[in-house]
RNA sequence: GCCAGCGUAGCUCAGAGGUAGAGCACUCGAUUCGUAAUCGAGCGGUCGUGGGUUCAAUUCCCACCGCUGGCUCCA
């Protein structure tokens, strides 16, 4: 009888009879292991621990210290979701069940969507589930066969049907449930313990808006108590960060039902607003040449630009009285605004790359479904950026930008990540320019040996791009900056530039954002410092807080000492106790509390409280307050 | 746009087929206080909007608007 070696992650190697299974090694290995075990990792592919092992290989057992472990875990727990929702909607389709990000959902073909009814009784069907403890067993089964058992799920079929001629068919069972799956799975169903199911959403099969819709169940599932606790506390702790919820604590923004869509600022979040602007001028104050160009337009500039007929559905269309057609619209993006500035003058090649800047507010017609907070919007003021250049200076102009992008970021301590988008299926322009598009930014994007992901599909209508996503608190990715490379609108607008040989030349255009839009980027601050800005962003910088009547004269006098200094400071001297004042600053986040007392207001002194440090003062020099916040203001310090 | 849930005072939330409550906020009065809520009084809602059922609707039904979570889409 022959036998196979299997190299073990210490490099040792165990002998075992041909057909052993992962269940075999664990044991030979170990009564503790083969306790433990939940799969095995051949030659890099995750299996089933029932399956025989036909090969020598390298192996290594999972438990559930292992990171891949927790995917199969949740894999295994959407199944056991269809058992139970089988069990009680026996003519349910069964859609897809993989795991996400901290968890899994399943998508079912149901006659009525569930209620947060049917979730609680799902749950404990499956609760039932794993208490029978079930193994999931593994069956190879042809074509013929595959389609006689799913032969009442036409989700199945069609999947089934797109199996290409060499692709094993499998199917799982466990207890009453059979699934088409490609597995691996956990050894039984009395392996999965802490799980919790969490919203049903719609979804379309496939993923396309013209098929039926599905219905999801989220759920969460861990391999311990504490891990399942410590996320659901993790949801909770979020939801209190989430930029909707803070905007309104802080008094930074609101939404109007009349205006859906589009974020009202207070004073407070103008404030900051203008902060950020005034740092983005800063910064491009002696590259960039800042321009502001109409919010309105005829459709003759779309018509040009391409939008109208890829872009149309986004657009405001406003109506020309004269006409009685909706001839014009409002800007949904600004390039071609840009396009008519740059074609109105000669450009000389020692003039490139030749950078408009511009802040103006953009509209977009989102889809109603699709508005959310400040992250997504249909007003907007992008920190917008056209690059007029040739082609020989795309790669020092991307790894300027990037590094520019990237060095704005760190700023606040964000992080992105990037992504590069190529050529979608709606789009302008022909393959040859996208190949050299694509081709460039891609060459571009490698010099600057950042790592990014590949977005297929992913491109601008008008050419690729280099996206920079940061995460919101509830682990939602949002586009911030981008990085989009354009040939085709040079040729649509006939843009030039003389060059040296003294002939036209068709100039290259990127298209850039940093913050992508300040609304988006106001939402990320927010959740990123959960209100508590550095004093250089806070809307309110300093509180003063006179202890008593008797202090008023002088608490007034530091707040005028600290506004003559360009510090955004307020006098709180309301009849309100000093314990309340406090308590109110804390609240509002304020980064310093200038308390002025009888000792203070005597010795030119202030007792400076620290947002977030409690009680601990620091009584320094009203001239060395003044000092250090202005130095933290203008070094940008992210403290406090 | 699609699926589901939600919409009661400025905010957070109770409530019930018989025309509404709490805490905080706000206003006034008292208190003048040494680092996270001083005390008292008062003001405040055609219960998102429109229609229907009913003797009676804010409560039940329908439509619309908005918000939330997904899907699609996207800065």
């Amino acid at each position: 009888m022959s036998s196979i070696h299997l190299t073990l992650p210490d490099g040792s190697v165990r002998e075992l009879p041909a057909g052993s299974t992962g269940h075999d090694l664990a044991r030979a290995i170990g009564p503790g292991l083969a306790k433990a075990a939940l799969a095995i990792r051949i030659d890099g592919q995750i299996r089933d621990l029932a399956r025989p092992i036909d090969a020598d290989a390298t192996v290594s057992i999972l438990t559930e210290r292992d990171p891949d472990a927790l995917e199969v875990l949740r894999h295994s727990t959407a199944h056991i979701l269809a058992t139970a929702v089988r069990q009680i909607f026996p003519n349910a389709g069964i859609g897809f069940g993989p795991p996400i990000e901290d968890g899994f959902y399943y998508d079912f073909e149901v006659p009525r969507p569930f209620t947060p009814d049917d979730l609680a009784r799902i749950e404990e069907v499956m609760r039932g589930v794993t208490a029978a403890d079930y193994p999931f067993e593994r069956e190879v089964v042809d074509r013929a066969e595959a389609n006689r058992r799913f032969a009442d799920d036409p989700l199945k079929l069609e999947r089934i049907s797109e199996l290409g001629p060499d692709e094993t068919i499998t199917v799982y069972t466990d207890g009453p449930f059979v699934d088409l799956c490609r597995g691996p799975h956990l050894p039984s169903t009395g392996r999965l313990k802490h799980f919790k199911l969490l919203t049903t959403a719609g979804a379309y099969w496939r993923g396309d808006e013209r098929r039926q819709m599905l219905q999801r169940i989220y759920g969460t599932a861990w391999f311990k108590k504490d891990d399942l606790d410590g996320y659901l506390h993790r949801l909770e702790e979020s939801k209190k960060r989430d930029h909707r919820r803070v905007g309104r604590e802080l008094d930074l923004f609101m939404f109007h039902q009349f205006a859906p869509g589009a974020a009202f600022w207070t004073e407070r979040g103008t404030t900051m607003i203008n902060v950020l602007n005034q740092y983005l001028r800063e910064l491009q104050r002696d590259d960039y040449q800042e321009i502001k160009t109409p919010l309105l337009y005829n459709k003759g500039l779309w018509e040009i630009s391409g939008h109208w007929g890829k872009y149309r559905e986004n657009m405001f269309l406003v109506l020309d009285n004269e006409t009685g057609e909706h001839d014009f619209s409002l800007k949904p993006m600004n390039c071609p605004s840009h396009y008519l500035m740059y074609q109105s003058k000669k450009h000389s090649y020692r003039d490139l790359p030749l950078r408009y800047s511009t802040y103006d507010v953009l509209h977009r017609n989102e889809v109603s479904g699709a508005l959310s907070g400040l992250t997504r919007v249909r007003q907007f003021q992008q920190d917008d950026c056209h690059v007029f250049l040739m082609e020989n200076q795309i790669a020092d102009e991307v790894r300027r930008l990037t590094a520019f992008i990237l060095g704005y970021y760190e700023t606040f301590g964000l992080t992105a990540t990037l992504k590069f988008a190529t050529r979608p299926p709606e789009r302008v322009g022909d393959d040859a320019m996208w190949d050299r598009a694509e081709a460039a930014l891609q060459a571009a994007l490698e010099a600057t040996g950042q790592p990014y992901e590949l977005k297929p599909g992913d491109g601008a209508f008008y050419g690729p791009k280099i996206d920079f996503d940061v995460s919101d608190s509830i682990g939602r990715k949002w586009q911030l900056g981008t990085i989009q490379l354009d040939y085709a609108a040079p040729e649509r607008f006939d843009l030039s530039y003389v060059g040296e040989d003294n002939t036209g030349h068709r100039p290259v255009v990127i298209h850039r954002a940093v913050s992508g839009s300040f609304e988006r980027f106001m939402a990320i601050l927010i959740e990123h410092f959960a209100g508590a800005f550095p004093v250089w962003l806070a809307p309110e910088q300093v509180r003063v807080l006179p202890i008593s009547d008797h202090q008023r004269e002088a608490a007034d006098r530091l707040t005028r000492q600290l506004r003559a200094a360009g510090v955004r400071a307020t006098l709180d001297a309301g009849n309100d106790t000093l314990n309340y004042r406090v308590r109110q600053g804390e609240v509002m986040k304020i980064p310093y509390l200038a308390v002025v007392g009888q000792r203070e207001a005597d010795g030119g002194t202030v007792a400076v409280r620290t947002r977030g440090v409690g009680t601990k003062q620091d009584v320094m020099t009203v001239a060395e307050f003044v000092a250090k916040v202005v130095a933290e203001d203008r070094t940008r310090a992210r403290v406090p």
